[in-house]
Formats: structure tokens, C-alpha cells, sequence
DNA sequence: ACCTGAACACCGTTCAAGT
DNA sequence: ACCTGAACACCGTTCAAGT
């Protein structure tokens, strides 16, 4: 495996396919047909080699992986921040959360890890010191920084799964309970209706941000 | 594919496995070994037959995860919910993550679909009937509703994910991090130390819902 | 009706050999 | 050093045939 090139000659046969090859070939795979789709062999066929070429410049599937995210959070650039604490806080939890729905893909391998890369350090740090701030003492900060990145994981996992069960066409199994449903048991969900559906695809994340830095900073 | 059998003889060759040991033997697959060693390869030599066999009580895989669920979810005693609208939300999310708890895996497919069988819209109508009490309009609990469910679903993905990458032993990225941190551009984080990794793992479900709870219901 | 056997179209990865 | 070819140990599923 080769490190970065600051050797000017290197010795034995040149190189067909690159790192940044592969990083590339893998980025525009996930884009066009999603992470799932992300295999080494159809990596190997659109780079036009055999899929153990590509074991040698990454070691397996999952530091594939975890390079495209690397990648990918090193070029993310975040905002700056307000002063006031629970504005600090909603603005890095949003930069976490749109940075993440561009490549939802990433939450699935952060959930195992959840690191986006020493880069990445930048959200949970803000969001600490944000809660420090606001009054409450470092373990509880840190806490509650977690109950953050945990409502953010589910929000975009949820919305990611949803959205790609939508785009296969078979018919949800949610619209078809909605449609026969018993309003004597469920009064609530039953005067929702279908209107259940479309409140549910809304963008429900800055609502329940706002509540839960409210709520977290309320014992302060 | 049979159904119920409410006819009390059939014809043909007697059936050697039933869709109710197909079922047992994948209950007990998972609660071994985790849902990822479930095949439906594993699953007929566990049962002594061919995976074909398998096809013929069960229309594919996905279908045979739906059965495991529905099946989970009608033999759950969900518990009776007190008055106050505030603290019936909160038992009632609580025994949603309980559940849920107990069986991560079927998370992994809620996600997805987000329904557990019909019964489990108890608590989804809880939940909304809660927030309504409180005083929100409908399709304002119904939104609530959702920021809690993404918060339970976060928190159970990962949860369920670093424990299993904790069972692993190769070590975490994370506790490689934060072992030489910059004190300098990360001063709350490098406070913590390895503190961090230990508030992580602890169960902070309860604090945020109720954070989460209060702050949603402030705005009625 | 219930099940088997062989096959198809996939995976990730190891290992020995070629240039 | 870089890559290939063949192979191993897996997947889910279809299809034709057996009893």
C-alpha cells in the first residue's frame, strides 16, 4: 500500500489505478446508485481491472469506506458560530445534520464508529462547550451533546431509509394501515388520516432541536 | 403457502416443517449469534432441511423478518398510561424504546417501514393523544410524535451498533482519538479525556425524552 | 402439497503466480 | 510494485423434478 507521494522515483512497474481513482470511481457509485450498490467487484469492472487490483491500495471494503468519509469530512467546511450558547449549539447541530443528509449514507457507518473523522471533532467540541456555556457542568454537557447526536442519527436515518423505500414502488405498508384504520382504538391517528403521511415526510429536525436544547439547558 | 389451519385434513405429502419452527429456529439464531447470521442457508441446516424448503412456508427473506416481527410485536403487553399528559408520553415512549430494546434488530427494519404491525400504533396514538392533551394541535402531536421516534430510533441504532462493535475487539477509532487530543483546538473534549467514553455509554434515554417532552409542549 | 438438487447470479477475500 | 486468475467460502433465489 503506498503512502503519499513525496518520493520523487519510486522503483517496479507504474501504477494503473490510483487511490484517488478509486475514492473517485466509489464516490460517483454511491451518488448514481447508493451505498448498496457499492461492491468491490463493480468497482473493479467500472475501473477496468480485476477486484483484487484494488487490495492493493486499500486494505478492505470497510477502510474503503471509512477513506471516502475521511475525504469527505476533510472538505467540509463548518460555520461560524454565535456567541449565545443555545444559538452556538442549534447551529452546530444543523451543520452536523445537513453536512451528514448530503451523504446519508455516512450515518450508517458513523452509528458503528460514531466519528466523522478527527475533523469531525469540530461538532462535538462546539456542542460541549456551547452547553458548557449555557450552565451546565462538563459530564452533563457531554451527555447531553450525545442525546443531540442520537435525535440527529434517527432523524436522518429514518428520513434516508423512507425515502429510499419510497423510491422502490411497492406500496408502503404504512399508507395501507393508514387507509383501513379502527377509529374507535386509535381516535388520535384516525382524525390524522393521510394527512398523517405528509406531516411525517415534513422536516420535523429544527423543531425537535430547539425543543430538546430548550429542554437540556432548562436544569441549567 | 398454507394458511391457518382451520381445515382439519388436507391432501398431499405431510408437511415436515412448520412456519412456526421456521420462525423458533430464526428467534433463536438471532438472540445467538445477531441478525446478521441469519440466512436462510443457515437457517435450513439448523432446521435439517434445504434452503429450499424454507421458500415454500415463507415467500422470501424480507417476508420471514416481517413474520419474526409481527409475531414479536403481538405478544407484547404494553402498559396502562397515567393521566397527566406530560408523564403519559413519557411511559409510553419509554416502553416503545423497551421493546424496541430487547430486540434491536427489528429497529434496523422499522426504520425502513416504521410500523410495528398494527400493534404497535398504541404508540403512536398515546404519544399524539399525549401531546394533544397538552395542548398542542393535532398535527402539531402528530409531528411531535415523530422528533420522538427519531430520537428513540437514534438512540437504539447506536446503542445496538457500538455494542456490537464493542463485542469486536479490534479498537474503537474513537478511544484511539481521544487518547492524543489537541488541548488547544479542543479544550471541552480534551477535559473530558477518557470520562467521554464512559458518560457515552451510559443511558441517557430518559434524559433527553424528558428534555425533549418539555420543550415540545412549551410552544402550547 | 411438500421437498430436493442443481443451477444462476451474486458477494468479500486469500493465495500463488505473472511482469 | 503492481496486477491477474483461479479458487474458497459464502449469499438469496429460480426452476424442474421427485414423492
Amino acid at each position: 500500500m503506498p503512502s503519499s507521494s513525496s518520493q520523487p522515483q519510486r522503483t517496479g512497474r507504474p501504477a494503473r489505478i490510483s487511490r484517488a481513482e478509486i475514492l473517485a470511481a466509489a464516490n460517483s457509485v454511491i451518488d448514481a446508485e447508493g451505498v448498496a450498490k457499492l461492491t468491490m467487484r463493480r468497482l473493479a469492472t467500472e475501473l477496468g481491472c480485476t477486484p483484487m487490483a484494488l487490495y492493493h491500495h486499500v486494505r478492505d471494503k470497510e477502510d474503503l469506506l471509512r477513506l471516502l468519509l475521511n475525504e469527505y469530512a476533510d472538505q467540509v467546511a463548518w460555520p461560524d458560530l454565535p456567541e449565545e450558547p443555545r444559538e452556538r449549539v442549534r447551529v452546530a447541530a444543523r451543520a452536523m445534520h445537513d453536512v451528514l443528509a448530503a451523504r446519508p449514507w455516512i450515518v450508517e457507518i458513523l452509528t458503528a464508529d460514531d466519528l466523522l473523522g478527527v475533523s469531525a471533532l469540530w461538532v462535538s467540541e462546539s456542542i460541549v462547550d456551547g452547553f458548557v456555556a449555557g450552565g451546565l457542568p462538563l459530564d452533563r454537557a457531554a451527555q447531553a451533546y450525545r442525546v443531540i447526536w442520537h435525535y440527529t442519527a434517527g432523524d436522518l436515518i429514518v428520513r434516508a431509509r423512507s425515502a429510499r423505500r419510497a423510491a422502490e414502488d411497492r406500496p408502503t405498508f404504512r399508507a395501507q394501515v393508514f387507509a383501513d384504520l379502527d377509529a374507535d382504538s386509535f381516535p388520535r391517528l384516525a382524525a390524522l388520516g393521510s394527512d398523517y403521511l405528509s406531516l411525517a415526510a415534513q422536516d420535523t429536525y429544527d423543531l425537535g432541536l430547539a425543543a430538546l436544547i430548550d429542554g437540556l439547558l432548562r436544569s441549567a
